[in-house]
This record gives C-alpha cells, sequence and structure tokens, in this order.
DNA sequence: ACTCTTGTTAAAAC
DNA sequence: GGTTTTAACAAGAG
C-alpha cells in the first residue's frame, strides 16, 4: 500500500539507478499496465531519463530534451520497481538485499521492463493491475498535478488554508484526508497514524472541528510522513523497494494493523470499523 | 465459496 | 456546479 513516504523511497533509489540511462528497449507484459499504448516501446526507445519528480503518489519521469514527453508512474497497490545492475544482481546501497529475489524475474505479475543501454534493467511488477507507466505529454503533466493538494510535508504547507478548507466539509475528517485533492500524499495507513497522534477520532466531521484540532492534524500527518521517510516507508502487505526490502516503519505504527491491542497512550484496545469505506482503525479512548 | 484488502475514478446522487 | 457516496477495478489471502 505505496503512499508518499513509499513512493518517495523508491522515487529515491530511482534517481539514483536510472537517471542518465538511455532505454534501448522496452518489453511490455501486460498492455493494460502502459494504457493500451501500441507505440509505448517505441517512443520510449533512444530516449534518456533527465530526472524523477513526485507528486502526492504520482512519480513522473522526464527525458533530456524533450519537452513534451513524460512518464507517469503509479504504484496504486501492489506496483513495485526492481532495478537490476547489467551484472544481474539488485544494486546494493550498503544494506542487505534480496538477493534470492533476482532470479524470479520477470516473474508472472512482471508487467513492463525496461532495458537500459548499459545492460540494467528495471522491471515494473503488479500484482493486481492497478498501476501504470503511462506516457503523457506536458498538458497532461499539468492536468495531472492540479488535481492534487498541498503535502503536509511541504515547507510552505499553510495550516490556516487548509483549516479554512476543512472548515465546510460534511464528510469525516478520514475521507477528507484520504482525497489527493485536500492534501496529498495520505492512504489508508497514514490517515490513521495522523488522526491517532492528533487525538482526533475518524468518524468526526470535518467542518466541526476547530482550527486548532485542524492545525494539529495537518501537523501531525507531517509528523507521520517525515518519520516513516525516515525508516524507508511501511510494508504492510505488498511494499517493497526496488531491491525488495522492507519498509521498516511498521514496527512504529500506533493504531493501523493494531486492532485489539494496547494503545500507546492511553492502554485502552485499539478498535477497528469501516469509515469512509475503509478498514479504520483507532483509540476510541484517546481519540475524541 | 465467501469476505476482506486498498488508490483512484467514473458515475450517480445530493 | 461543487460535494459526497458508491461501485468498480483486480487478484490474492484467509
Amino acid at each position: 500500500m505505496p503512499e508518499l513516504p513509499e513512493v518517495e523511497t523508491v522515487r529515491l533509489q530511482l534517481l539514483r539507478h536510472v537517471v542518465g540511462k538511455t532505454i534501448k528497449k522496452v518489453t511490455i507484459c501486460h498492455q493494460k499496465t502502459v494504457g493500451h499504448d501500441t507505440s509505448f516501446s517505441q517512443r520510449l526507445t533512444g530516449k534518456t531519463i533527465k530526472t524523477i519528480d513526485r507528486i502526492g503518489k504520482l512519480m513522473i519521469v522526464s527525458f533530456r530534451g524533450e519537452k513534451n514527453l513524460y512518464l507517469l508512474c503509479h504504484l496504486k497497490m501492489t506496483g513495485q520497481f526492481f532495478f537490476i545492475n547489467a551484472n544481474g544482481t539488485f544494486a546494493g546501497g550498503g544494506h542487505t538485499y534480496n538477493a534470492s529475489l533476482v532470479s524470479t524475474l520477470p516473474s508472472k505479475h512482471t508487467r513492463v521492463i525496461y532495458f537500459f543501454t548499459d545492460g540494467s534493467k528495471l522491471f515494473f511488477n503488479d500484482m493486481r493491475l492497478f498501476g501504470y507507466t503511462k506516457i503523457a505529454d506536458a498538458y497532461t503533466v499539468s492536468l495531472a498535478k492540479s488535481a492534487f493538494g498541498p503535502e503536509p510535508i511541504a515547507e510552505d504547507f499553510d495550516f490556516v488554508k487548509f483549516a479554512a478548507l476543512i472548515r465546510n466539509r460534511k464528510r469525516s475528517i478520514k475521507a477528507v484526508l484520504l482525497d489527493q485533492s485536500v492534501v496529498a500524499g495520505l492512504g489508508n495507513i497514514y490517515v490513521d497514524e495522523a488522526l491517532w497522534q492528533a487525538q482526533v477520532a475518524p468518524y468526526k466531521i470535518a467542518a466541526t472541528l476547530t482550527a486548532k484540532e485542524a492545525k494539529k492534524i495537518a501537523v501531525s500527518a507531517r509528523e507521520v510522513l517525515q518519520q516513516a521517510l525516515t525508516f524507508g516507508g511501511t510494508t504492510f502487505r505488498n511494499f517493497t523497494d526496488t531491491q525488495g526490502e522492507y519498509g521498516n516503519f511498521r514496527d512504529y505504527l500506533a493504531v493501523f494493523g493494531r486492532q485489539g491491542e494496547e494503545c500507546r497512550r492511553c492502554q485502552a484496545t485499539i478498535c477497528k470499523t469501516k469509515i469512509a469505506g475503509r478498514g479504520t482503525h483507532y483509540c476510541n479512548q484517546c481519540q475524541t
């Protein structure tokens, strides 16, 4: 379940691995992943990767000398990138890596393979086929970007604006925080975590919250995202980095997946319900 | 066999 | 017309 910290972890690794590399060939194993684009491979062949940006959970690849060619990459729920060196191993990077995974690639969940001219490869795996890597022009990219609200980790995040925005929202605060057009980057895990830290109950209608509570929620969201970033994200089910490694923030989750366990703040039992159509974890005693 | 899992979106409802 | 809700997508785990 990649959210902002997981996507950023992958982006930073991809920056190290593929920036400046030239695409030699692309093999498409599943057409849906590239938006059924029949010219996908042809349009990317010979292109050199300039950089990779990110907004919310969306990665945007740009190419040298190309002002109107981009690759939009979304992991959705089960998308994974695996980078393999020219010598056939994972890139390494100081920490141990999942070596046994290398021999399984490509696997039955491999959807696209990018071959670079230096012999290295990038695999895009996606078990459930919700993710994509699609070619887009500059206009499409700007449209996609405009659909996102500010990120809580942005230095210039405007807390006053955020409080004003949610003041007339009649949905639960959980639903509002999951809405990428309000704030970008949060998903089911970090919304639950941020609300626990802010001591606000997820079912509360956003409009009923005070400006003070709104600010506390945004500050908590920022802190939770930043902390998760330092741990390389959270692996709850399917997330791995580009070497098949898990994110280590799971050990620090306060509520997500901890239903039936003790609240670390007040020792009450963490409960789980469904809010905004999603599994929702919170402490019914200290989140009010 | 059936329920549950989630990020996003299209469509329907309000 | 903006906001909100719901279902759909897909495939695996339990």
